[in-house]
DNA sequence: GCAAAAATGATAGTAATACTATTATATTTG
DNA sequence: CAAATATAATAGTATTACTATCATTTTTGC
């Protein structure tokens, strides 16, 4: 019954309703207590976004979060012992959405060129709906993900984090688009740097158009998905005169 | 005679010794007052560039910097209104160093695509000599700039410091590139996106380098310079079944 | 329906940060 | 050598990033 349920929600309501019904895994190292398991933990993620957002990570505390959500600090810290571990939370949360949406893009596309173009489509698009059936407003994670991502593991810290798995789901996506791009051409020397190029890379576009827009050709008219595709199409194209 | 005597250096002791008699502009409202002038002035850039490599720039304050020094707190002040602002002083004399290297490594090159090869290895390669003949270590220097350069401009004061002209020296490196890849390849519509993406990039690689050997194909065998070379040749070719 | 457990809130406290201000002491320079 | 300038020392402030404790509310298991 459920089955069938959750079946027809798909076929009925697409990818929007789906998400409503899967839950957005992310590791669990990363915070004390799993904010999705109550509603105090939903508001803390809500409007942490949003206030991130506002303010920025650098004069984001918990006390003003606990002022926006009418609650206290000492509450907040009993789901994360640090805003920097909220920050992996956001960013790892993210993350597995691309993934998600990764994955369901490419999923049954024959063509591999093809699933490639809609790879590249998905990490590298503005968002522009909200999914609205959660508490997360993802076209605002994405300003965060754009502002502050890097500032997750360009820390002194990275290895040891990164030896306890949190930026597992970022390494994920990277592979995944590694490895669609070696089905495309198995004989590119340099897919995985080619792969974090382009994420890295279309966050990096997305950040100039906004403030340093005479150092980027994105902007009204280029967006960094035609860049990105047109870049990695050149480059993957087998000429066969490869000269030396 | 002044001038006969610095042609002769150039001719005897080429670049080296031409860093030591030019003085790499930085834009002048990024400090108080300029620590090129005086001993203080060096020893605190000296000291910030090794400390800020040994602690990172998170932990990294004046207090702990003047006790390096064998200075005081409040003397530094009297240089840099904030760490930020130090950190922008640093990363404007690393892009203005590159890019006088560039202008260096290009001069006089015949072959447009020559030039292009030799000002991404300017961008693109591992600083392995220190040039020593100042208080600067641009072996550490270019530490920071791959692991801090990020939270220079990832601030929400990005729009009011860029009007003051705190990244003119990043965007005009950026700028030069992009010139260069237009002058080889005219009809290639992203110039600026891919000269962004390749200085951006690079550091990005020597990153995963060093953190997630993962996601890079760079590492022992490959270089940053290889990558971004392979890939910017094949973006420029100019194929003649440019297909639609 | 109630007791125990769990979650949340309120308050206080700490060491460190990112400064500003003031005054004292060197050092330079005209 | 006096005046100006640079540096040092000290103190003080508001904020941050927490930890700890205790009180109150909410949930739950029987």
């Amino acid at each position: 019954m459920i089955v069938i349920l959750l079946y027809l929600r798909i076929k009925f309501f697409s990818m929007i309703s789906l998400l409503s019904n899967l839950k957005i895994a992310v590791p669990d190292k990363i915070f004390i207590k799993d904010p999705e398991s109550s509603d105090l933990g939903k508001r803390i993620i809500e409007h942490s976004i949003l206030l991130i957002d506002d303010i920025g990570f650098d004069s984001f505390t918990f006390k003003k979060l606990g002022a926006q959500i009418g609650s206290n600090e000492s509450s907040i810290y009993r789901y994360f012992e640090s805003k920097h571990k909220l920050l992996l939370y956001l960013t790892s949360w993210y993350w597995a959405w691309i993934e998600y949406q990764m994955v369901f893009a490419t999923h049954n596309v024959a063509d591999e060129n093809d699933q490639l173009l809609r790879a590249i489509d998905v990490v590298t698009r503005t968002i522009k709906e909200d999914v609205a059936f959660t508490h997360i407003n993802e076209i605002v994670l994405n300003r965060i993900i754009i502002n502050e991502y890097s500032k997750s593991y360009l820390t002194k810290e990275v290895d040891s984090e990164n030896k306890e798995g949190y930026f597992v789901v970022y390494k994920r996506v990277i592979r995944r688009l590694s490895d669609i791009i070696s089905h495309v051409n198995p004989d590119y020397e340099f897919p995985s740097s080619l792969a974090s190029t382009i994420v890295e890379g279309a966050l990096h576009q997305h950040f100039l158009k906004a403030h340093f827009s005479s150092i980027t050709d994105c902007g009204k008219d280029v967006t960094p998905t035609e860049f990105f595709i047109s870049l990695t199409q050149k480059v993957l194209k087998t000429t066969t005169d490869e000269s030396r």
